[in-house]
DNA sequence: TGTACATCAGTGAACGCGCGTTCACTGATGTAC
DNA sequence: TGTACATCAGTGAACGCGCGTTCACTGATGTAC
């Protein structure tokens, strides 16, 4: 009744689940998406037996969905801390997307993963996806409701502004691990253009309803 | 020497090919992503035996190439009815998402194929497919130029502009892919949120550089 | 601290299966006369 | 129009391979005394 996973302490088990969490990761990058990957291949890269994956996940599947989990643990972590901490409202946009950019480099294999299994992975994978992407939109949507411009849009408003500016930085992520890890102009390129996007976006619902057709 | 398919009269030719062709889309539909399927597989839905795949394509990723190809084919021509036909400039936007909404619907399945292997498919199809998704930018930012509000904005932005709105479309498509076909309320809500985010991003471009930060 | 025991992470052999690709073939279809 | 021939789309057997999963096992590690 205990045996929770709390309590197993042997510290194999959480070296090995790291390893295989690990190979997994890598292996995406290398064979295309996850869906290619094999349990025996899993395995051998994380240096056991195919036998031993069992122990901790009961298929690949299972392994899949504890990648999303941590993916957007971390990534929640990330806005929770930008929230604590504010930010200087003049550059308020270029500065975020600076600290974005900088966190999908040192993240870019669990980004890779989400944006690869978005639209491929199994039923499971892409629902749990899903439902994390929407969570973070929410989000984003309470935080716009308290720039003061906005403070008159409607609900329904403030979640299509949050999921153009999501759609937005999906796109740039998507961007930013097409092009190589040491390419820092494209990198700065492509961060600019975002930046951009994004002014255009909030000047375009700076004005929303007051004069809302062209 | 005459031999590039253009001569080959055999009526089974093009019928087996394109009965692989649909075999291919119905199985992505089933099988998470086109990775996923075998050349057998493949062969088997088609109702020819798996050797008979290599009188068609050399190997699957040239058949995908292929979908690739005609997937966007048809995309450029819709564009070129639009543009030629021209729209009423009052409810452009709205008219404009309708037609695509109903496109989309109709050519349903090598949408979901494009959607699913954009990023996890092999390197060539996601090429490919990067490919033709800049092409496409860059016709829609020559579209742009010639709005009145938008003739002084400069060419880089014009592209910025542009890709900002394929991002959205983008984002529509994958989304009207994702609900049930006979959900015509959520696929008019998707609509309208989309129509929303149009108006505010030209919202935006209509007062971009006159006055460039908020 | 030292020992005896229980737990369970990892092993290795074995299985049946679907895979991509090869090869020699058959016979339907189009073409030349 | 009718016939003889060439082309080549589709067949079917065969191959070696990596796969997921089963099972009985070994031995490292943590715990109770």
């Amino acid at each position: 009744m205990d045996q929770t996973g709390e309590t197993r302490r042997d510290p194999r088990r959480g070296r090995t689940r790291r390893a295989l969490l690990d190979a997994a990761l890598e292996l995406v990058e290398k064979k295309d998406n996850f869906t290619a990957l094999s349990l025996r291949l899993v395995a051998r890269k994380a240096g056991v037996v195919p036998t031993a994956f069992y122990r901790h996940f009961p298929d690949m599947d299972a392994l899949g969905l504890a990648l999303v989990d941590e993916s957007f643990r971390t990534l929640r972590q990330l806005m929770r801390d930008v929230r604590a901490v504010g930010l200087p409202q003049k550059q308020v946009i270029s500065t975020s997307v600076q600290t974005y950019v900088r966190y999908v480099r040192d993240n870019a294999r669990h980004f890779q993963f989400v944006a690869k299994e978005r639209f491929s992975g199994s039923q499971p994978i892409r629902t749990a996806i899903r439902q994390e992407i929407r969570l973070f939109t929410s989000e984003l949507a309470t935080d716009l409701s308290r720039i003061p411009f906005l403070a008159k849009v409607s609900a329904e408003d403030l979640q299509m502004m949050a999921s153009l500016v999501v759609n937005n930085m999906t796109s740039l992520t998507e961007q930013i691990l097409d092009i190589p890890v040491d390419d820092r102009a494209e990198e700065a390129f492509l961060a600019r253009v975002a930046e951009k996007q994004l002014r255009l976006i909030f000047l375009g619902a700076a004005s929303w309803r007051s004069q809302p057709a062209q």
